[in-house]
DNA sequence: GAATCGACGTA
DNA sequence: CGTACGTCGATTCA
């Protein structure tokens, strides 16, 4: 018989994917009005629907615990002991999900005294034997072991449960190297953690692995233990009980009895009523769609015939049919479409050598329109795009890169939903559009992926994704708080186009100066490196913690220092502690490689990042922070060295292009302490900002009574580390160890700060107060932050939120400054047809290239936008600077 | 091959 | 026991 007239076997282990399912999707998105939980229940039904229409499965059943105790905790009490409290918001979710798959007529089977992992190998053991092909489901590595040639284990991967990794025998022996049966035994070596199965010391999957291939199994394995030599032998030889105690609790019982087998199990037909009575108490609309669509398909007699049918049908039904259009009709459609203000989807279709279509949404019509340059007539298509005809997008940065690249232009940017899913959860990891679309819409897409459970799947068409665009636009602008969706209009998607703009510019950079930099840093750094080899007596991998560790703490035998998960650090700081400590010249020898070596490979990877224009184009990352900055890479050019001589060398080789006379750097100065003051208040931090003199030459005055003519260096240095410090949280231990001075000094100098400067203090502390209160914090312009961790009994987790509570309003603000200021400049110099331009963007500088003739004009433009970005009751101040090269442009 | 860690560059 | 990032090489995990 071959695998295909097989009826199909499906058997779920219940708790351990409703679990998986838990952690994948964000709890509080998935919520009913009763305020019970519903993420694990309805990533679960997401998942099984999926199965149901993908495996076309004949017979099927989920499994379920009945409590944490079975046989194995009475044989062993500590088995699963390092499992914590069962999450607040799981509670309650089994019993619903049950009662949902009561509601589609699907068997769930539980055993006293068994776990569910064993239901499962019993069903896997029957059904192979009574003819069927089986598929197991579990997010438990144990029921790896029920593989063979009719069982194959669909097993979560970490990405949660929308993705089932495929495990038959040839894919265990793949990842494994061992075959299934043999699993037990390496675990049994290894231990499992999650199952507080403690294993041999030292002995990890390669050598368990190793093992046994080499004597065939556990068994074999302890018998020949006296054979095994070193540490690995001889912790074998002491800790064998755990393997065999482990052996014993990881074999799934495969003969349990149960009140039902594998051929009473097939398929029932789903009863509506009932699913739609559970199904509303969950409010799940999508999947209450999913699932009755299944259920008219079963109308019929014969479920599974008809489940069948089902599969034939794409999974995004739901969209409108497709058609293709170009010319007169396309202009048409354009025309009718954009007529009122209702916005239209678009997804830039990108082949590798660049646009090759568009897809088009409207609410109940979506049409694809290809593209090749010079053939149809596109003036209408062109038209819609420039114009500021509203469009929603996902990622519209990088279409609108690739637009400009064919020559194209794209205006009427009026959602992205990229950016309006940060906005709403900026600590949150961006998403894919199919990620959108099932965290937003609680959809699943049919994307093409190889670790899905049909490889085949044909990637989806632009006018579909723009589609679900659309409709992600519409329930992300639903959820957003009207400050949100200010931030998001009035700053976030203007500054679109300037980015895209910055990126397509880059910046020339000398090869000429990097390739003599990196000339000379690599013989320096071959230099130290044998210094430094000398020194110790042999050589080492400068580069390698651990072997510094050995050559450090045991060799030389130094005092030890802040210890870190693999040792103790061998950080700048603590080098520098050991030299105070233990005097050596190999550790500044160290300490200088680090910095050539460090400095070369920055050269290096600007190097590489030269494109053939000369110039280096970074991509700006809107949506990568939590404060609300923009951040910079592939390369980053937000951290070009500037402190060291070395450094500055590095920055001299970016340049103005032959065309431009020169570059100008523009920067806030003190940007941070004047939100601080703004923000607080505070009259003295106010007055000092409008006193015109150096701030923390004034600050200093007040706070040692003295004049500011006396404010020496060292007080004007710990002044400086204290305003700063006051921004991040920063502790007296901090301050102390920052300057070098005890604790006691560096707290008498935060009550001499605070004396003067009260209202600063009383600000900070109402924002973490605040925060915890409305759960985030929020920017002078709305910009807001969630912060969960705040009342969190956990010391550590509760006080970095609290300084990260503190910081973010002000961190947040300056980037919001910021960002104004840059659409300000950018408008400007459109409005005026100037052909100087921005290229870059450090948190609180710009760098243009300057045109031939407009310095005075640039200067003014960039002076008033800046300074002008916002109405605070300090003023900004902005710093100009000129030059051939960024180091020279500095000031 | 992918993920994590330590280290270090910037604002 | 100071916020926010990105990138590198070494090391460990899957």
């Amino acid at each position: 018989m071959s695998d295909n007239k097989k009826p199909t076997l499906l058997v779920i282990d219940g708790h351990s994917l409703a679990f998986r399912a838990f952690y994948a999707l964000p709890v509080d998105s998935f919520v009913n009005r009763e305020g019970q939980h519903t993420n694990a229940i309805h990533g679960f039904i997401s998942m099984l629907l999926l199965l149901l229409q993908q495996e076309k499965p004949t017979h099927l059943a989920v499994a379920f615990d009945i409590s944490r105790y079975s046989f194995r905790t009475r044989e062993y009490p500590e088995y699963k002991g390092t499992r914590g409290e069962t999450p607040p918001e799981f509670i309650g979710q089994i019993p619903l999900l049950e009662e949902a798959l009561a509601a589609m007529n699907i068997t769930t089977i539980t055993k006293e005294d068994y776990e569910a992992d064993d239901i499962l190998a019993t069903l896997a053991a029957q059904g192979a034997q009574q003819g069927f092909r089986v598929l197991v489901v579990s997010g438990d590595r144990d029921a790896i072991q029920l593989v063979n040639d009719d069982v194959t284990l669909l097993y979560p991967n970490a990405r949660g449960v929308s993705e089932l990794k495929r495990y038959d025998h040839d894919a265990v022996v793949e990842r494994y190297g061992i075959r299934p049966e043999q699993y037990p035994d390496v675990a049994a070596l290894v231990g499992e953690t999650s199952d507080n199965l403690i294993g041999i010391d030292k002995v990890g999957e390669k050598t368990a692995v190793k093992w046994i291939n080499l004597y065939g199994g556990l068994d074999q394995i302890l018998e020949h233990a006296d054979e095994i030599k070193g540490v690995v032998g001889e912790k074998l030889r002491e800790q064998k009980e755990n393997a065999i105690r482990n052996r014993r609790l990881n074999r799934l019982v495969n003969d349990v009895d149960l009140p039902v087998g594998p051929a009473d199990l097939e398929r029932q037909k789903i009863n509506p009523a009932a699913v739609r009575e559970v199904f509303d108490k969950l409010q799940f609309k999508t999947l209450l769609e999913r699932v009755l669509k299944i259920a008219a398909a079963e109308g019929g007699t014969d479920a599974v015939a008809d489940t069948a049918e089902v599969i034939e049908t794409p999974a995004e039904q739901l969209a409108p049919v497709v058609r293709t259009l170009i010319d007169e009709e396309l202009a048409q459609w354009l025309s009718r479409h954009s007529a009122g203000s209702s916005p239209l989807g678009l997804q830039v279709e990108m082949g590798p050598d660049g646009v090759t279509g568009f897809g088009i949404a409207a609410a109940d019509d979506t049409v694809y329109v290809p593209w090749a340059t010079g053939r149809p007539d596109y003036a209408a298509l062109e038209d819609w795009l420039a114009g500021e005809s509203p469009k929603y997008l996902f990622d519209s940065k990088r279409q609108l890169k690739a637009l400009r690249t064919a020559g194209l232009e794209l205006g009427g940017i009026a959602f992205d939903t990229t950016i309006a899913a940060w906005l709403i959860r900026p600590g949150g990891k961006s998403q894919d559009l199919a990620g959108q679309a099932y965290t937003v819409l609680g959809e699943t897409l049919d994307v093409a992926d190889p670790n899905q459970l049909v490889p085949e799947v044909e990637a989806l068409s632009p006018a579909t994704e723009a589609w679900h665009v659309l409709r992600i636009a519409e329930a992300l602008a639903a959820q957003m708080e009207p400050g949100t969706r200010r931030v998001l209009d009035d700053i976030e998607l203007p500054i679109v186009p300037v980015l895209a703009t910055m990126e397509l510019s880059g910046i020339t950079v000398s090869a000429s100066i990097l390739a003599d930099l990196k000339s000379r840093l690599s013989a320096s750094a071959a230099d130290f490196a044998s210094q430094a080899f000398a020194e110790i007596g042999h050589e080492v991998n400068l580069g390698s913690p651990k072997q510094l560790q050995q050559v450090l703490f045991e060799e030389l035998g130094m005092p030890k220092t802040r210890a870190n998960k693999t040792g103790y650090s061998t950080d700048a700081a603590s080098l520098a502690d050991l030299q105070e400590k233990s005097p050596h010249p190999f550790l500044g020898l160290l300490l200088q490689h680090r910095d050539v070596t460090k400095l070369g490979q920055i050269v290096e990877t600007l190097e590489k990042a030269v494109g053939a224009d000369g110039r280096i184009h970074t991509t700006y990352d809107q949506t990568g922070t939590s404060t609300g900055r923009i951040s910079s890479n592939d390369p980053n050019l937000q951290n070009i060295p500037v402190k060291t001589e070395v450094g500055r060398e590095i920055r001299s080789s970016f340049e103005h292009g032959a065309e431009f006379s020169t570059l100008l750097t523009a920067d806030y100065s003190q940007i941070e302490m004047r939100i601080m003051a703004h923000l607080s208040g505070d009259e003295g931090l106010i007055e000092a900002f409008n006193a015109g003199e150096d701030l923390h030459r004034f600050v200093g005055s007040r706070i040692f009574h003295v004049d500011p003519a006396e404010v020496t260096p060292l007080m004007r240095t710990k002044v400086k580390a204290m305003s700063y410090g006051l921004a991040y949280g920063l502790s007296a231990f901090g301050l102390s160890k920052q300057l070098r001075i005890d604790v006691a000094e560096a707290k008498q100098l935060m009550t001499d700060y605070f004396e003067r400067f009260g209202a600063v203090r009383d600000y900070l502390r109402g924002v973490v107060t605040q925060a915890r209160e409305d759960g985030y914090t929020e920017t002078i312009f709305g910009r807001r932050r969630p912060f969960g961790d705040l009342n969190s009994k956990n010391r550590v987790l509760r006080e970095n939120a609290e300084r990260a509570a503190l910081n973010a309003p002000i961190q947040g603000s300056a980037a919001d400054i910021m960002k104004i200021a840059m659409i300000g400049v950018a408008g400007d110099l459109s409005s005026q047809g100037m052909r100087s331009r921005l290229l870059l963007q450090v948190h609180d500088e710009l760098i243009f290239e300057v045109a031939e003739g407009e310095l005075e004009a640039l200067t003014s433009v960039v002076t008033t936008r800046m300074g002008g970005a916002a109405q605070l009751s300090v003023p900004l101040d902005v710093q100009i600077g000129t030059g051939d090269n960024w180091d020279d442009a500095a000031h």
